[in-house]
DNA sequence: CTGAAAGCGCTTACAG
DNA sequence: CTGAAAGCGCTTACAG
């Protein structure tokens, strides 16, 4: 690979002068720029970033840990982070954490040893040792989704997004609502969204019936089990909120292929706007969370840091829209 | 930061010492090697991934170039991608090409200046700039869905696939088919695909009516566009083969919102095998690319090549699997 | 078993 | 306008 001094012998000159011209910073003659351009092109030499990088001490990398790739939130959040960070000259090195909180701690160290300028990080829990790991990291860290105490984050409206569920159901006039949630460890979707359905019924005075609220895992076959569970109560609900929309189709898909019409029968809603919950039918009623735009939330928080130089704690909280569809009514 | 030097420094060695620990390579006495680590320790000290590149000259970082990153048959495939990667001691930069040729050509040239071990690049088309910048690459490249003489790919068998698909259509007894396509600058996509229906169309003796072949871009909204026009056709398809799903789930909700049933008036049939095709009603037939282990096996490749130091071209052909579903009887 | 020295490819005061 | 020198944080012959 052609070097920083290939073209300085080429072109006649030291590489402090070859390195000028490549930053154009400082005075160089004409003469002398113009052989040297003639040497970049000849030999199609790139200057090595790498190197650069070691001598600047910062790499224009910021690291992403997902919780899982292959997943339309994170495809959309990583969308947003890239489309912002790629504006400013930044460049984006993955990582993912398959869920497991061992591995977003493995990967908060492995970015770092590759001296990734800054870390956004989608998290799924807030366990002590992820915490610990966090606070630890020599760069800034900005957390997406979980809000973690003393450190940037930009979260979700978890609570009032999921409130704003409840009331939607209940203007539709259903009293009998079932829950299907997850489990706790995950703060978010977890308990904020299940706190904000307990509350509603309290709110309303209605009590929640054995076998009403159902836990489940991520999938859509999983909210099928939970639905079916459901659905052997003594009081069936008329109405059931999933935590996500996979949940939610999992429910449909469950009701429907037990002879249940959605709305007319059951009314469903879901979180997560995801594409799916458009083009089911009947379609789903969800709530947006405007993951690219969290995406770019966060890169722009990351930035901000990096330029500043101070380690500003910043939290921010996303919008959310309630999106009225077929399957409740 | 803390350095090699801090914990030399702290430990009483020289630095090539503390290198022996970290690497363990060569001889240290257990007194020194006792001393090194709890030096390493009390600082918390991480070897720079990224000095430690500059004199090995491998990075241990293969960068992704994606034609977008919020797709679903993106994430699948980066999914492939990065498990194979990560087990293997590597990472993704990542990059998007948002659909431009001169945006894939100018991360071909960022990549390197990052000085990445290898590139996999899920190239959209073959235009010659895009050719010449991928041969005159200093690092291996695989490019993953478009052939590119002398140089190794994993190929989509879109030919047979969509062969596949013209069957499927045929073994339900139709003849008037019709053809949702894109641009033919797409080589896979575009023109073996279309190719395929030519052909199948041309072995069954059925000619092609006027309007039966329309063109749309990659998304839903103009696979209704494009089946709108082909339904003013005067005579009219029966079955309608669109080259992707989503398009076929356009064409779908063009159809039902114009009060057609399907498969009874009109069958569909698309390729991708997308999360949508399972739960859009009635369910979309389709077949199945396995794009995550499309991903898997560029990545293999190109650790192949790097392994070997050859460069070897190979040429890797996907397998397919026509799945049946609901839109197709 | 251990360390001094060279070098990976850059940039940047400093001196001229 | 230009270059020699130092240094970013590592590893690896080489010598002892």
């Amino acid at each position: 690979m052609v070097t920083i001094n290939d073209i300085a012998k080429r072109a006649g000159v030291s590489r402090t002068t070859v390195s000028r011209v490549i930053n154009n910073s400082g005075y160089v003659s004409e003469a002398s720029k113009r052989r040297i351009m003639t040497a970049i092109e000849e030999t199609g030499y790139v200057p090595s970033e790498q190197a650069k990088s070691l001598r600047l001490k910062r790499t224009k990398v910021i690291g992403v840990i997902l919780p899982k790739i292959s997943t339309e939130t994170s495809s959309r959040v990583v969308d947003g982070i890239n489309s912002e960070l790629n504006s400013n000259g930044y460049q984006i090195l993955l990582a993912s954490s398959d869920l497991s909180m061992e591995r977003e701690i493995e990967h908060l160290k492995l970015l770092q040893s590759r001296r990734v300028d800054g870390i956004i990080l989608v998290a799924t829990n807030r366990e002590q040792p992820l915490l610990n790991a966090i606070h630890q990291a020599e760069v800034p860290v900005v957390v997406l989704g979980q809000d973690i105490k003393g450190n940037s984050s930009v979260l979700y409206d978890d609570y009032h997004a999921a409130k704003a569920v409840m009331n939607a159901i209940f203007a539709k006039g259903h009293k009998k609502i079932g829950f299907i949630g997850v489990h706790e460890q995950d703060q978010a979707v977890g308990v904020e969204r299940k706190q904000a359905y307990l509350d509603a019924m309290a709110e309303s005075g209605v009590t929640i019936e054995e076998g009403w609220m159902q836990e489940a895992i991520f999938d859509i076959d999983s909210g099928a089990t939970a639905t079916k569970q459901m659905m052997q109560s003594l009081v069936k609900p008329t109405a059931i909120f999933a935590v996500t929309d996979r949940l939610a189709i999992g429910a449909m898909q469950y009701l429907q292929a037990n002879g249940l019409k959605i709305p007319e029968d059951i009314a469903i809603i879901g979180i997560g706007a995801s594409d799916l919950s458009k083009y089911v039918t009947p379609s789903l009623s969800t709530v947006d969370y405007f993951h690219e735009e969290a995406g770019i939330l966060s890169a722009r928080l990351l930035l901000n840091n990096l330029q500043n130089g101070e380690k500003k704690v910043e939290k921010s909280l996303m919008r959310y829209r309630l999106i009225e569809r077929n399957s409740l009514v």
